[in-house]
DNA sequence: CATAAAAGTGTTATATTATAACAAGTTATA
DNA sequence: TATAACTTGTTATAATATAACACTTTTATG
């Protein structure tokens, strides 16, 4: 795992991400940033990518795009699971020790364990099946 | 679930991927079937959304990639668990019950079930250690 | 401190992945 | 056969991401 320190880029880029209310997309981010002088993708994916390394943020996969990490805990991004609303697209990071243990004791049929995993689940939120 | 019925060009798409030895790209889809009269890309991405809903093939979300599904019992693509070797690339579908029973019945910090998910886990492939 | 190595930045161009939109052909079936 | 649903072909373009290179700033350390 890096340094936690960040950059000037990063830091803009972090802010941006965590203002946002749900995931944001690299290019809104760009748009986003080009008061504070970046002006070229390469700028905006740069930091995205360290951001990640230093578990900032989180890239939701399914999505192309890019979230804030909510807790304290999460010092890397290595290990990540996401309940994604398929109607209002909400998405929330899942804290649950239950699942991070399973998931970080699973052994496959070959008996491999796995430093890192990412866990997308797909659902309607209370709030859209209300 | 849609019917299991394909189409051409869905047969087309599917007999390269699962040729593949493994994940493969849409434009490398598309490069292969140019043969078979297809030219251009939606004609390969629509093929691969329907054999996606009819249980036919998985998408590699960390790779933007396609994977033909290897098992029998895959008869819908809402259920998906991978491991995916960081050095030699190779993604293996992992159908483990003891896995796919834990997370059916997940329960969120809100009591929320999931009826879809996507896993994907990261690690170094037996080969590759060895 | 000096200075070299490492990390970060700015920039242009381009590669890669995916979809919109529309016209036309095919198939299922009432 | 009419008609609805599905499938195809096609052009253009949108959206996402990286390569490459020159330059600046920060960090480490002799």
């Amino acid at each position: 795992m890096k340094s936690q320190k960040l950059s000037k880029n990063e830091k803009v880029v972090l802010e941006v991400v965590k203002k946002s209310t749900g995931p944001i997309k690299a290019y809104t981010i760009l748009s986003d940033v080009k008061k504070n002088g970046l002006k070229a993708p390469p700028q905006v994916y740069r930091a995205l990518d360290k951001l990640i390394k230093k578990g900032k943020i989180h890239r939701i996969e399914s999505k192309n795009a890019y979230l804030d990490c909510q807790n304290s805990k999460c010092k890397t991004s290595s290990k990540t699971a996401f309940s994604i609303c398929q109607r209002c697209e909400k998405v929330t990071e899942i804290l649950n020790t239950k699942l991070s243990k399973f998931l970080s004791s699973f052994k496959d049929d070959a008996g491999e364990e796995y430093l890192e995993y990412n866990l997308e689940f797909y659902g309607i939120c209370k709030k859209c099946k209300s």
